[in-house]
DNA sequence: ATAGATATCTAGATCGATCTAAAGGCTGAA
DNA sequence: TTCAGCCTTTAGATCGATCTAGATATCTAT
């Protein structure tokens, strides 16, 4: 049994209130200023009086604007996307638009589904994390989709805002250098990720400005979780001559590659070197050397360009990205005794 | 310079491209079984030939049901959240919804603009967690707010999905002590949350119930971060004689503390038991015993409740609470060596 | 006093769907 | 033959706002 809620309260019901049409309340509302003083007072008086509630969704069906953003990530639960999120719900709620927030789970699937559903909704623009692999398939051909912006990870035929991962991770290769490391891995992140590749391509470039030699078995590939860090971190130091540092595809794989070193009686900073990548909130708390991707900046440098493109359909494509930045902090330290250097 | 972008595709283009009335569009889209499978066809090749877009915002201010429910909680970047926005995200996309997400920051006056915004959507309803202290103060007095329902943290007046707190931290206590712990602090959580109310009250509980004296020093209020358990711990370790184990407020204080433990040579497990709070998906990738209040189920809760009520607005107040399951891992251990048991 | 400019307000169409109530066609029973 | 009943389709009103184009009143300058 449906209890029958009150009707609701419309514009015509404010209207007969203050004695002005329809029109006009519309233009209180909307803070048009050639409403007179007195009017608008009356207006207002009889919107707060009534309980009046705007109603975006009428609102939007005319003006043909829903201010309404939509933002696919393909992972919430990881922080750095979790930044992201974060920044630019309140980058856009403060240019009075709502996100509308969409997980993917690296699920081409479910993009697709998601991409569909915020068309349909319809948002005024998207935002948008590309799952694994669809940076090239990419967009449905299916029906016409609203103005589209990708972060973090490219997408084909649309603007971008990424970051500098090449420059990155070379920095990170770099400090570890200047600390007296030779031999230095590249842990986690799968291949496939565009990311992944240019911090891959990042460390290599590292490793030849010092001439060192790049070893297949120092790349250990895994997932770009906890749990992947702590196992590429003991596949690597089972490698013979091991590894005395790593460059870590992001923080997270970070923090598990230091519990497993922690496991085997190791501290980070002194008896092994790690970098992380994003510098994320808890790599400050965690004291993790990393590289500072600024994904508040990031996610703010993205709004904008979905702002623009909305404003803007017609404009040329749009690249922005950004610089990292090395953060030093206790997880990364000179090297000490390489008890591999007498085998060598 | 703004590019016009091409007319939109209506029910009443594809009505006169399939031969039929806007009517029997809106039948074949809505899937109502009346239309005769071969009109059913010629309608769904209209659509697809003229790449036709549904248009939900038209739909819902007709048929008064935006298929959209908000949510809002108080700290995105808390995996805890993060593992719950996932599961509703996905619960309430299987049932054909879509979710607007709001992040508080534990900031009331953006939880009102939140819950003001949502309501103007107009949202079918509003999953909540509400900022710490707004538990009473609570709802806005404005205009009419959709159904909502309150989640992990009780609001008056509404329906609430939460976990027993209470018999969490007891059964935290009652491992602890089974090992042989006698000195148990406990850590993090504002006094003023609800939870944390109930969680201390859970572990004074369990140590009253083996004849264990409370003592107040061991209660060591801070921030529910990974910082607030480093810190935390710290001070703990500090006090003579020293706990020998924590009962932490949520995983991610757990993992502070860890850090502050590893940090001064000691071992979970083996020379401090650490217990945490809600078995984030890192709980198991750290190896923390922690007590598992299910975050993917509780959300799925909230969402069902939401749904209830949305059904059947004036059915009478509903509590879901789940019962929280300890789960041993190797943050905790026996009871070794007391050093400060022959000071006493 | 009159035309023109300015400030303020409004009627009515409109956005793109759904809903209501009923129409048309067909079947089978009386 | 006629009519009730079913199946399928539809015209037109409707949701609650915005937009357009013009009306009305007031003021200024000649």
């Amino acid at each position: 049994m449906l209890a029958s809620s009150p009707p609701r309260v419309t514009l015509l019901d404010i209207a007969s209130d203050a004695g002005v049409s329809r029109a006009t309340v519309s233009l209180v509302l909307r803070n048009v200023p050639s409403v007179a003083p007195a009017t608008r007072k009356r207006v207002l008086q009889s919107i707060n009086r009534l309980r009046y509630v705007y109603h975006r969704g009428a609102a939007s069906l005319r003006s043909q604007r829903s201010h309404a953003i939509g933002l696919i990530v393909s992972d919430i639960t990881n922080p750095f996307f979790a930044e992201i999120i974060v920044a630019i719900e309140d980058w856009l709620g403060s240019a009075g638009l709502v996100t509308i927030l969409g997980n993917t789970s690296e699920n081409l699937a479910k993009q697709q589904r998601l991409l569909r559903s915020m068309s349909e909704y319809p948002a005024d623009g998207i935002l948008i994390c590309p799952t694994q692999g669809s940076e090239k398939t990419g967009l449905p051909t299916g029906g016409r989709l609203p103005p589209i912006v990708a972060f973090t990870r490219p997408m084909d035929g649309v603007d971008y805002a990424g970051t500098d991962n090449v420059t990155g991770s070379e920095l990170a290769v770099e400090h570890l250098v200047g600390l007296g490391h030779r031999r230095i891995a590249f842990i986690g992140g799968p291949a496939q990720l565009t990311s992944a590749q240019q911090r891959f391509s990042g460390y290599r470039r590292g490793l030849e400005k010092h001439a060192l030699e790049y070893r297949k078995e120092l790349f250990v590939e895994q997932l770009p979780t906890r749990q992947g860090g702590y196992h590429a971190l003991i596949s690597a130091l089972q490698l013979s001559p091991a590894p005395t540092a790593a460059v870590c595809f992001n923080d997270v794989v970070a923090f598990g590659a230091i519990e497993a070193l922690r496991g085997r009686g190791k501290e980070p900073g002194r008896d092994f070197s790690i970098v992380g990548f994003n510098n994320i909130a808890d790599a400050r708390a965690g004291s993790l050397t990393t590289i500072d991707t600024s994904p508040a900046k990031l996610g703010e440098t993205a709004a904008d360009l979905l702002l623009n493109r909305i404003r803007d359909p017609g404009s040329p494509l749009r690249q922005v990205i950004l610089s990292p930045r090395l953060v030093v902090r206790e997880s990364t330290g000179k090297l000490q005794h390489d008890s591999n250097e007498s085998n060598q």
